[in-house]
DNA sequence: CTGTTAGCGCCTTCAA
DNA sequence: TTGAAGGCGCTAACAG
């Protein structure tokens, strides 16, 4: 046997007869617009109240043209990144009456197109969080969903607000912190290569370089999870440096493993850092060094960009959060200090 | 200055105009509902195409009485349980065309009831995902709410399917792969108490201790975060327990650490598990034992049963996942087993 | 200040 | 087979 469906809700008629005005009176009233005299409008919201009525979304959507509803289209529910850009933006839309609707396109770039065009149409506006997804399709789409904001991609000129972590900016200071610490000699694990932040993640170190003519810099490629970590780790000791920064924490987790069981001793042998803070990262063996990303004020970033455009206001500026170098114990000190 | 809004989308009189067709027959051939002359309908459609014509889903939703859309509440989406079933639902709903409004309680019970009944408003159902609601409340807001599904609760003669994982067997099957191993002193670290899933834990823990006799599980209050599992790492090697399994992951990572500083080797010195296997469990040092709860999979069985109910079928039966024993290096066999 | 009327965009009887 | 008309539930002009 199916389950009972829960009974159809009261219109707003059976609120107007049981108090005895027309529907126009409940509507006014339940939307506090015009002016209604008080003993009506007692009434009505008495009666609203003995019905325990609310207007329907739907039929209120239908004729206002607005849905309060905004869908957050992202490439996959399991990156701790998007779940924290989500969970900031869902909590911030909640303050404003708003709802949210997910569409994971499950890394399927090819689809994300349309699952964003698709969304748009159940929704007021659409907060877009691709990174894999070609600038010139970016630039086509964005006119079509607007209002759009989007999260963590550096669009020139863009018509969307931009909300965005730092990643050029925090791979600096965190290889700057591992000078400070006396390194000279680093590794880079990059991501994959053609990826847009690992593009920016490779000028950062252009720049150091550029700052440092002592400092040396070696690039081993990687990847993006922990297997690629894993899988680097000889390369990594191959080229001698005192400490390796990965493309991200589980890249950098996957090292430590793998340092770990060659009894590669860190950060006694080998200092390791990785990127982003993931909830996980505090909770290594030793506890890995990183530069965390706010994901959540990513989301709150995003959702007053969202809340401004919904209101035909101009948005605030696009931000970039710089993450914040987090020194934990997988990096160490090479060199003691001079005597402050 | 704003950004410009799309432009607002076509209906379908447009293109019953450009087809030089009457709305209805339009509607018809959209909908593919009666026969319609081929000639007329080639028409139809290639007006649509031209167009790019796509019924409104706010109207649609109106006469129709369904929006396509079902509400996940979920308590809160930092939680690797939670985002797992959210992420393994939404892929199975969007299978079927549907699409997943997240309501994130953000951990307030109280708020709960409200936030749901909301939700159901605009979708055609919702999925429950409520660890701490009062079992009162629970019966109370299911009729209300139907059609619904239940994650992870085990109601009574629940109207609504349920879909869960069972934590009780999965506690034994643990409990029993430590037997196996030689362990014949254990300890529990608890979570908290009044929530139902400990209370599961304990009864699997008495199930054990009557099984058998020479067996001693010990009990230390502890917690469901890092922080508890931390905290609790005297009392635990206080009992003598050769191993001790933790309410969670979270919590056996905090025993993990605070061993670790303390220089008790894990597992030489004393054995440690886990529960729930969430991502990075098989990361720490060493790979934590657990059992896993297969999240996503609890989000596919909850649209399975979800889809019965919207289509007026029977749903499946209640459905109990049995989390699997993953043996790893945090757990060590005692005695050595006799020759095979 | 209040009620009547006309849609919002679509689907679905009902006649033709 | 097709078109016209009514209505899903609500809001916003428009009269009164």
């Amino acid at each position: 046997m199916s389950q009972p469906v829960a009974p159809r809700a009261l219109t707003i008629a059976d609120v107007a007869a049981r108090a005895g005005v027309s529907l126009s009176t409940v509507s006014r009233v339940m939307n506090g617009n015009a002016t209604v005299d008080p003993e009506l409008a007692a009434k009505v919201r008495a009666a609203a109240a003995s019905l325990n009525y609310s207007a329907s979304p739907l039929a209120r959507g239908l004729v206002l043209g607005k849905t309060q509803t905004v869908a957050v289209v992202v490439p996959d529910l399991a990156n701790p990144t998007f779940i924290g850009a989500l969970r900031g933006l869902s909590l911030a839309a909640a303050q404003n009456d708003y709802h949210v609707l997910i569409a994971d396109s499950s890394e399927n770039v090819a689809d994300e197109r349309l699952l964003a065009m698709e969304a748009r149409r159940r929704c007021d506006a659409i907060v877009l969080v691709a990174p894999r997804m070609p600038l010139d399709v970016l630039a086509e789409l964005i006119p079509r969903l607007a209002p759009v904001v989007v999260i963590n991609r550096d669009l020139p000129a863009s018509p969307a607000p931009i909300v965005a972590a730092d990643y050029r900016a925090g791979l600096i200071e965190l290889l700057e912190a591992h000078l400070s610490l006396g390194h000279r000699h680093l590794v880079f694990i990059t991501g994959v290569a053609e990826s847009a932040s690992n593009a920016n993640r490779l000028s950062a170190i252009e720049d150091v370089r550029a700052s440092h003519p002592d400092v040396v810099v070696d690039i081993v490629a990687g990847g993006v999870d922990f297997e690629s970590g894993y899988a680097v780790a000889d390369r990594v000791l191959e080229t001698g440096a005192t400490a390796a920064l990965a493309y991200n924490d589980l890249v950098a987790m996957g090292l430590l493993s793998a340092l770990h069981e060659k009894g590669v001793r860190v950060p006694d042998d080998v200092s390791v850092a990785g990127f982003d803070d993931i909830p996980f990262a505090r909770y290594t063996t030793p506890p890995l060094t990183t530069a965390s990303v706010p994901v959540a004020e990513l989301g709150a970033h995003a959702w007053a960009r969202m809340w401004d455009l919904l209101n035909h206001r101009a948005p605030g500026h696009n931000v970039f959060l710089r993450p914040r170098v987090e020194l934990r114990g997988s990096v160490r000190r090479l060199a003691a200090p001079p005597a402050a």
